[in-house]
DNA sequence: AAAATTCTACGAAAATAATCGTATTAAAAA
DNA sequence: TTTTTAATACGATTATTTTCGTAGAATTTT
């Protein structure tokens, strides 16, 4: 599957987390922090789903959106490419920069620790 | 200062890794793995430029490029955008993505160790 | 010195992405 | 039942990004 661009992104995100959306759903949710007419949302969505990115029930005349992509994936390539090109391929300073400016809990911190350990005997 | 674009974003990481550079030796470097005319990296070089995302001393026929961005920044926004659109805003869920597709060597893991504790301690 | 090569500048085309307007139809409200 | 609202389709426009061709000047090679 091609790289999403931003906005198709957007929208594939809200997905993941909802599972299951109309456009107005999607649209609403967008309107909050972005200032876009309904119809652009509808084309982005239809582009999408003309890209095989997202699947739809067309059964009522509101037609349902799901994400045809896998999460992890998704996630894992544009992760690959952000490495790759911002990071000088390095997971290591992509992590510890991430880490850096978010506020972890101590739980969380505790569960990438385990996370290090599994990853550790697994090698 | 605004997004870098793909392509900016592939130079300016190479200038963070040379310090400085030419677009000669910036379009060798590119070729390796795309297909692309070297006016094609002049112009983007050339735009970068007027958008002070990189200085150039002209005192010799051939330019010298330097990124006037700073590096860790430029990463941090880029890496705080892909969080919020394609991680619902989980550093935990990012890191562990990431750590999980490369391979880090033991060295790298006990880094990130000895950075997790840095982190707790401080907070 | 002449010819060939290597630069930059710059405009313009091509490709890609995002936005919107209008037509049409379905559903809901009056 | 008529009117209003809400939905999709879709073409067209606009904006952005990438690519390239050509001109002209400086440098290097022959």
């Amino acid at each position: 599957m091609s790289k999403p661009t931003e906005a198709e992104l957007e929208i594939l995100s809200l997905l993941w987390e909802k599972k299951e959306a109309s456009v107005r759903q999607i649209h609403e949710e967008i309107s909050k922090t972005k200032e876009t007419g309904y119809t652009t949302t509808l084309k982005i969505m239809q582009i999408m789903h003309a890209k095989g990115m997202v699947t739809r029930d067309e059964k009522s005349r509101t037609h349902l959106y799901k994400p045809a992509t896998n999460q992890g994936e998704t996630q894992k390539s544009l992760l690959k490419n952000l490495m790759a090109t911002a990071f000088g391929g390095s997971a290591k300073k992509l992590v510890m920069q991430a880490l850096g400016q978010e506020n972890p809990s101590k739980e969380e911190l505790n569960e990438i620790r385990e996370f290090l350990d599994q990853l550790e005997r697994k090698s």
